[in-house]
DNA sequence: CTGAAAGCGCTTACAG
DNA sequence: CTGAAAGCGCTTACAG
């Protein structure tokens, strides 16, 4: 392994002075500068992050803990973790995946170890055990998805509130008085998934306001399982004209559900889903979406992680609470409510 | 931060004892060993990284090359990704994302710099411009995907040529004598995927030897191109009888296309994909497939890896090719050709 | 503009 | 059974 004193030796200058005519951190003249830089490119000098590390206390390395629940629908993960890791190479820092169940524990493992100069918290429940480990770790963290308590660390989401009052509106406005919500299964709720609250109690809220009727359930979150809540809601509230998806399972079976049924959308049956706008593109579903915008959140924690990191004031000033806006993807498919003989 | 020299002072001895208590490499007196363990407890002692990595040469960290593709169906890349992660982690190890588009500059920074103690190379193509820098690097390196010159690494990949001839063979056991097979798009192909000839080269000889005419094409890897492209073919050959699909897109596709067609399974067509299991669920694929194992692989890529890492022989024994013998998952997909009149 | 030296936090021969 | 010391490969005050 060739090492800075490889370099400095076939320069015939000091290690210190190699160092700094790498890092140009002080003047260091032409002619020396240039012959330690070509002598690096030609002998293909990498600097040891290990060592790096150790002197500057910085791994240029972020953490991602993404976790994976076998009741959660994985492939909207992904792009959460693409948003993430190719917003922090582009800052200059690397990736380091956590995907263990115990997230807690690997938290304490890389924050302790200083393998990561800062974390990002995915997938975040209402009382999630890792944020107050993050909370007092050296480093510090971002989060997509919003616990209960938002103290110390900085919290990215979709304004899911927001979001509820938008499908309502939109399916208001549109005529509708009887609709359908279905959220993600039980479990995800109870596991502290306070986005699914947070969407259905404002959308319950807005409906009431409006007098619209809504008939809010947990679906599925596994195929085929979700596809039979599906008929089942649809058989039970034959008069609800809309369908609001606050889950990417259920939005990915509706399409078969329709055909099996015989429903035009948006003729027979308003939809509304919440998922990005990549998950409508890879799973096909002709309908208007709430853009969840993964890449986008997973980019801002990042970039304010980053911010954290780099600069002493930026590390003093209070924690954010960023709300993403909802946008709403207009794909077609809502209507006038089907007139009922 | 708390140090092995914090931890050595409140134990009152030496800082190599305090070392040599935690890791048990050489005999430490009873007393010695329980007061240094609990003070490393009591004091949430965790060795920095950086500093073992350097005084070790072990970083305990793999990297994890992934590349994504607009051309292609990125979800069947998540499960390789676990396969590969939670392996890592099971035997000790993290797990350094990279997902960069400039896979080989990527590939030379973390081996360069000693980051990781081993890679994994992700959807390699025949010529895979990663190869060669891996097979010069200091460290070992597996791959999942078979390039075209497998010396200097272990390679594991589906047997795409044994998938190719099983899809055939059980067709024709079934009575089938025209059959369409989709393969991945041309660019696929074009960027080196050699697997989608070797499934198709298979397939192809196996069906001239029984008698078979096979229609191979590309089809496209999103929707809903592939959606267009299934019914041009199913339209342009009405007397095939099998449908064969090396292409994750258009088995996520074909529910749709059938149901419009009204076409039964396997009553109408029969239909052989190849992909996972948990693909199959989560797109509720109800299509036999040649299940293409990804966490296996990932598994399998993993465990030689740090086999290598580990033992000073085994990084001397010559480079392992192992091709996955494919397995049918039956899910009654395939039946008797429908009887012409 | 440059060099000698200390230090980051570990591990591990070397000595006793 | 234990300690003092060297060394891993960097960076960065300290001196000149």
């Amino acid at each position: 392994m060739v090492t800075i004193g490889d370099i400095a030796k076939a320069a015939g200058v000091s290690r210190s002075t190699a160092s700094y005519a790498l890092s140009g951190k002080r003047a260091i003249s032409d002619g020396v500068r240039r012959r330690v830089r070509e002598l690096a490119l030609e002998l293909g000098y990498t600097p040891n992050a290990g060592a790096k590390a150790l002197a500057t206390s910085q791994t240029m390395v972020v953490g991602l803990l993404a976790q994976f629940f076998s009741d959660e629908f994985a492939p909207a993960m992904l792009q959460y973790m693409l948003g993430v890791s190719d917003t922090a190479r582009a800052l200059g820092y690397d990736t380091l995946l956590v995907t263990e169940t115990d997230g807690a524990h690997a938290l304490t493992r890389i924050t302790g170890s200083r393998m990561v100069d800062g974390v990002v918290l995915l997938n975040v429940a209402q009382d999630d055990e890792r944020v107050p480990i993050l909370r007092s770790a050296p480093q510090p963290g971002a989060l997509v998805g919003m616990p209960g308590d938002c103290s110390g660390v900085d919290v990215f989401d979709l304004d899911f509130e927001a979001a509820g009052r938008l499908m309502v509106e939109h399916m208001h406005a549109h005529g509708h008085r009887e609709l359908i919500l279905v959220s993600q299964p039980e479990h995800v709720v109870e596991r502290g998934g306070a986005y699914v609250w947070r969407l259905q109690n404002a959308a319950l809220r807005e409906a009431r306001e409006r007098g619209i009727e809504i008939h809010a359930v947990f679906g599925a979150s596994r195929q085929p399982e979700v596809r039979q809540d599906l008929h089942g809601l649809l058989d039970a509230h034959p008069a609800a004209t809309g369908l609001l998806l606050n889950n990417e399972a259920a939005a990915a079976a509706l399409p078969s559900v329709l055909t099996a049924r015989g429903l035009r959308v948006p003729e027979d049956l308003s939809v509304i889903g919440r998922y990005s706008d990549e998950f409508a593109r890879t799973f096909s579903l002709p309908f208007s979406s709430i853009e969840s915008a993964p890449d986008r959140l997973g980019e801002q924690a990042v970039r304010q992680l980053v911010r954290r990191i780099e600069s002493p004031q930026a590390r003093e000033e209070p924690p954010v609470l960023r709300l993403l806006a909802p946008e709403f993807a207009d794909r077609g498919s809502t209507g006038r409510p089907p007139l009922r003989p």
